[in-house]
DNA sequence: CGCCGGATTTAA
DNA sequence: TAAATCCGGCGA
């Protein structure tokens, strides 16, 4: 499925774009996404190895690697397998399909409007993710990943958001993608 | 065993 | 510009 040429991750990144992501009654569609590598990622939390909270980053494509960043946001990852190997996209930008009600609920707003999903502890927020889903799998349970019917067409890069931490060589990727009508993330302030 | 700081969001 | 809020990973 992957070119050999390109890692798992950002091939994977890029065959979401434009899919949709559902847990129970919320169906997402994908417009921004991040690619994190393996150990040699020093942005990706591979770096630390198999760990309690990073072990389904090492899963096979299709898991979900979900944890918590600042104590409050859940940052809901897709691995991207071969297993084993270490690597994940994390989901940072979508729009509502279906379950507006249950995301209005969930977010205490309209998610109606242009960039309401956009930013990865929102996306986390209206799919109501938590440490339970991660380890499960797309397909399995709840969740559920239908790619886009119809190509995207094309897609945007840059780099990272918020990994200052990491090498500078890191940051020279750009592996964060989206699409052009989506609305992109903030930049957090540093 | 305690500390550090983060793949962020929000409101002031 | 800062507060919210927590736990994993690392050093001691």
């Amino acid at each position: 499925m992957a070119p050999e040429t390109e890692g798992a991750p950002l091939t994977l990144a890029k065959g979401m774009l434009g899919g949709v992501l559902s847990k129970g009654g919320v169906s997402l569609r994908v417009v921004e996404v991040e690619a994190y590598g393996d150990a040699q990622d020093s942005a990706s939390h591979a770096r630390f190895g198999r760990t309690n909270r990073t072990w389904p980053m090492f899963e096979a494509e299709g898991g979900l690697y979900v944890y918590l960043c600042y104590g409050i946001h859940w940052m809901v990852n897709v691995a991207a397998g071969p297993e084993g190997q270490g690597g994940a996209v994390l989901v940072r930008g979508a729009e509502v399909v279906r379950g507006r009600g249950l995301v209005r609920n969930r977010r205490g707003r309209d998610p109606s409007m242009a960039g309401a999903l956009a930013g990865p502890g929102k996306v986390g927020q209206a799919l109501a993710a938590s440490k339970e889903d991660s380890g499960r799998r797309l397909g399995e349970g709840l969740w559920r990943f239908q790619r886009a019917t119809t190509s995207p067409g094309s897609w945007r890069a840059g780099p990272r958001i918020g990994i200052g931490y990491a090498a500078d060589k890191d940051q020279v990727r750009r592996w964060r993608l989206w699409l052009p009508s989506g609305q992109v993330s903030p930049c957090p302030r540093v």
